[in-house]
DNA sequence: GTGGTCTAGACCACG
DNA sequence: GTGGTCTAGACCACC
């Protein structure tokens, strides 16, 4: 498993590396007690710094996401699977109030908003995904 | 005409103040020509230092939003309107794909996400607005 | 006499005016012991502050340009013709070596500079002119 | 690679750091994806405030001459280099035709001009130089 | 009164 | 180590 990393763009890198592997856990890629890359592995790999993939894996560990395995690396929690889903959609619902609230605070009218989302969601793929 | 600012949050101030004056200008609040309030007055307001008032004029003002009337303030300029409305509306749909493509990326599948979205737009408020 | 000031632009409007009235009287236009226009006269015509002419006047005074008809306004002093002309031509010379010496910090070489100065020459008009 | 910086004289600091940098990016001192130098650095190195040269630095991002790479600095963009050598002539011919409209305005004639402009011409180096 | 520049020094996020 | 933001306070030119 390795992780898409877009060094511009106003994303930290660790905090897209958390992001990815709560997506792997959400959807199923990573199981409970499945190992995760190693901190050497995906730093070597993204060409980035390793203090940046231990951070990353310190925060998810201080989550409670993934947990150590003393000397074999990091395992998926018990846990995780389900507390990703709900975050996943949680925060998704909470981008999707801010998004209109902003849309609010600049005065734009429902009819408009209701207009380019519209438009915007029909471009969406018809693939096949989860949840 | 005065802004409203949130000094904690992610935002910086500077850019809280410069999207306040593009709003006021693309709602028609602010008119070419028009004065926009002077920076140590904003400052005085907004309890916050004369610097970053300048800085988001500054700003403006490169971007020729506004412009300098020498010792005696800084103006709408001609263009701004029309720039600020269309700006205002790009601006709003990059972040309705953006957030759409975060939720592809999350492996949301498009009913889920019509779903999210159309229950949020429900709570949208029906009062008179602009455009 | 009329000024024609350009409020935008770079070029303070008082330093406008100074540069006026010296080129009016390098020309012949305004003559020893002329009287120029009355700070009130020019405030009204150009819609500005009669401070920012009075400051006009008040430094060709210091210079010796022009002096104070008590009562009567300002007139032009009888040496301001030969050290407008002798002033005018060396300003001319130093923006010239500025122009040059610009360039060349730029980098660019002798060639290119003569080519581009030798195009902007030929757009130069022919019309009857002094000195 | 420093800078040359006149803290007195009428170009601000910030400003001189700018036209440096371009001029260094327009002559291939600095290459697209080169490093420039940190803030700080620069800052020691001329003995001026870093917020100096963080405002020369921000603008120049802003106008996608350099770009971020989080926590490590700033490096030249890719298009940087087409960027400044064309804005680099550019204003070049925009001072000649400025010398030259205010030569007119000063009613000097086409001869003069062209006798002032052929002797200082006759004063450049003929060292090798770029473009 | 206006904005523009600069200094000094602090704090933060990121790698 | 890097840049980004903000504060506090000074000085300047211009109107």
């Amino acid at each position: 498993m390795y992780y898409r990393i877009d060094v511009s763009g106003p994303v930290p890198i660790y905090e897209q590396i958390i992001q990815q592997v709560k997506a792997a856990i959400a959807t199923g890629a990573l199981l409970p007690d499945d190992p995760i890359p190693s901190v050497r592995e995906v730093a070597k790999e993204l060409a980035i710094n390793p203090n940046t993939v231990a951070r990353a894996y310190r925060d998810l560990q201080k989550e409670g996401t993934i947990y150590p395995n003393r000397g074999l690396g990091l395992n998926v929690s018990q846990e995780a699977p389900e507390k990703c889903r709900t975050e996943r959609i949680e925060s998704f619902q909470e981008n999707v109030d801010r998004l209109l609230a902003d849309a609010l605070r600049n005065r734009f009218s429902p009819e408009t908003i209701k207009r380019v989302i519209g438009e915007a969601l029909k471009k969406l793929p018809t693939e096949v995904t989860v949840s």
